[in-house]
DNA sequence: TTGTAAGCGTTATCAC
DNA sequence: GTGATAACGCTTACAA
């Protein structure tokens, strides 16, 4: 920047202050200095600025897996936003791990970021808020009571009510529950919302993790149990694929034997045999309003706030609609 | 850390020294150094540290859509590798979009990234050469001419080749090729590994987007046109899924009226009806072996090299296979 | 083996 | 309006 200076015949700090649009300025000298910096092609050191600005203009971005679809269109969608505001991601994947997340925590904060965007998976509020220190954060997806500044996550309970009344205008009487993981947010959420409307269908709830794997094993508990439900919700998408996995082995049909609907509108929704009914939602909105929450609290500090994300039914074959 | 220093009584030289594990120095000043600074908890300022020694210990990550899976599952890998490694990821989305792509990579240049990790669509090679500058880069998915100090990409070839074979196994003469876009490596190279193989049946070549919409437009146009094929390759599993919306459209079925095998094999392909035949792979792989890629060539900038992911068929049923 | 001092590229404070 | 000057927090010649 000092050639520039030199180039426009004025000061490193004249310089400073025509590039940055500083008030006060003699409108000649500024052209001066911005002629100059373009001349010279000059671009400034975001390095530099931050040391002594102590802000760097970045986000952490904390995940338990990047590379489930949930996270990553949340990404992409925090990114898109950050991006247009002038703030960069760092991304860090804690690959479900307490201790990693804890160190990818400190990292960042080594890092100065000057914000922080977590799915936090399981992490104690108290260590929490020691880990985010005095960094803006927000949460998205689960959410951690009393810490950060604000939070995103989807209308979990309204999802599920729209589940279960569907399956019950279609007149079922008995109906199970897989829920996913309880450590997380949209976990217990979701369970909450179905022991809620339905107190009676407590017997037909199974717990279980988020994969195809263990939401098979766990439909075939139910699929096998005495006096069987006549539909099923599932928590999420990997479990709606184990209860379909679980009902072919049994050779159920769905809808005629179970109906089946489902937290999660994957891509495919459309093309499964039976094609499924489902919640849906736009998980790019909930990383994007996260960062919108972000650069808030980033600039001013207000109040925490959470923000629920729409979803809506989409009503397919499983269920027993016929399209 | 002159804190640190202090409170060890020696200047702050001998506590960079100390802390950076420099030879030469007593012993008894080394252990005095760590312990005013574990007792100080000092953490040091990357920022700082880069400032000088303009190393930052940060690669820029550049892909098309984070949140494709492919592209998710190789960030994941990546991003693994590189923390390993003691670096970080700094993530850009160009959203398709070559300006876009650019601008990414001058961000990415200003803040000094030491490597770039690089999935374009379509820059041109003189633009791209300028635009990493002296930048160590490796290419992934898609590879550039000449640009870059590596590139990682599928054994396309040997997938094309293993659809191809195992459909010839089961008696087909005419098989189609749905190929994807061809301004990205993975697209033009497993058109061409089907031309190759199969320069009799160029007629059933249809190129398309990489969509289950424009697979499903494709689609159709193979199966309304004369002498029919009996057998599909699609070069992704969109593609796979828009063949098998339009099989559905015209009640065709999988496998007895036409044979279906597709490139990539999504996490699902077991549930669909019919289960799907398809060339998998290990998306995390590649983003991990050209992370390693970058790591080399940004310690020792040994030459270019081109690694390749291995690929393995998995027989189904869509192609004609009992299970 | 350790200390001194300069410098990385900016911005902020103060004076003019 | 603009210019010195110091400072952000660290590393590294060079000197001792």
């Amino acid at each position: 920047m000092a050639d520039v200076a030199d180039r426009a015949g004025v000061s490193p700090s004249t310089a400073s202050r025509a590039l940055n649009g500083h008030p006060g300025l003699a409108p000649a000298t500024r052209a001066a200095v911005q002629d100059a910096a373009a001349s010279l092609n000059f671009r400034p050191s975001p390095l530099a600025r931050s040391l002594r600005t102590q802000q760097t203009f970045t986000v952490g971005f904390v995940v338990p897996d990047v590379s489930s679809p949930f996270y990553a269109a949340a990404l992409k969608g925090a990114q898109a936003r950050l991006e247009q505001t002038g703030y960069r991601v760092m991304l860090m994947d804690a690959s479900q791990d307490v201790a990693h997340e804890l160190t990818a925590l400190q990292t960042l904060r080594a890092h100065e970021v000057d914000g922080l965007l977590l799915a936090t998976a399981g992490i104690s509020p108290s260590e929490l808020d020691e880990a985010i220190g005095g960094t803006p954060a927000v949460f998205f997806d689960s959410v951690v009571e009393g810490a950060g500044d604000g939070a995103v996550i989807l209308d979990n309970i309204r999802g599920v009510e729209l589940l279960v009344e569907h399956l019950a205008e279609h007149g079922h009487e008995r109906i199970a529950f897989l829920a996913g993981s309880q450590r997380e947010t949209s976990g217990s959420e979701r369970l909450q919302a179905f022991r809620a409307s339905r107190p009676r269908d407590e017997r037909y709830v199974r717990i279980c993790e988020w994969t195809i794997d263990d939401g098979r094993r766990a439909s075939l508990e139910l699929l096998d149990a005495p006096d069987r439900a006549t539909a099923v919700v599932a928590s999420s998408a990997e479990l709606a694929l184990g209860f379909m996995a679980a009902a072919a082995e049994r050779a159920l049909r769905i809808p005629d034997d179970v109906a089946l609907a489902s937290f999660d509108d994957p891509y495919f929704g459309e093309l499964l045999e039976p094609s499924l009914t489902a919640v849906a939602y736009d998980p790019c909105l909930v990383g994007e309003r996260a960062a919108g929450l972000l650069v808030e609290a980033m600039r001013e500090g207000g109040d925490a706030r959470e923000v629920r994300v729409p979803v809506t039914l989409v009503a397919r074959r499983s269920c027993g609609c016929n399209d």
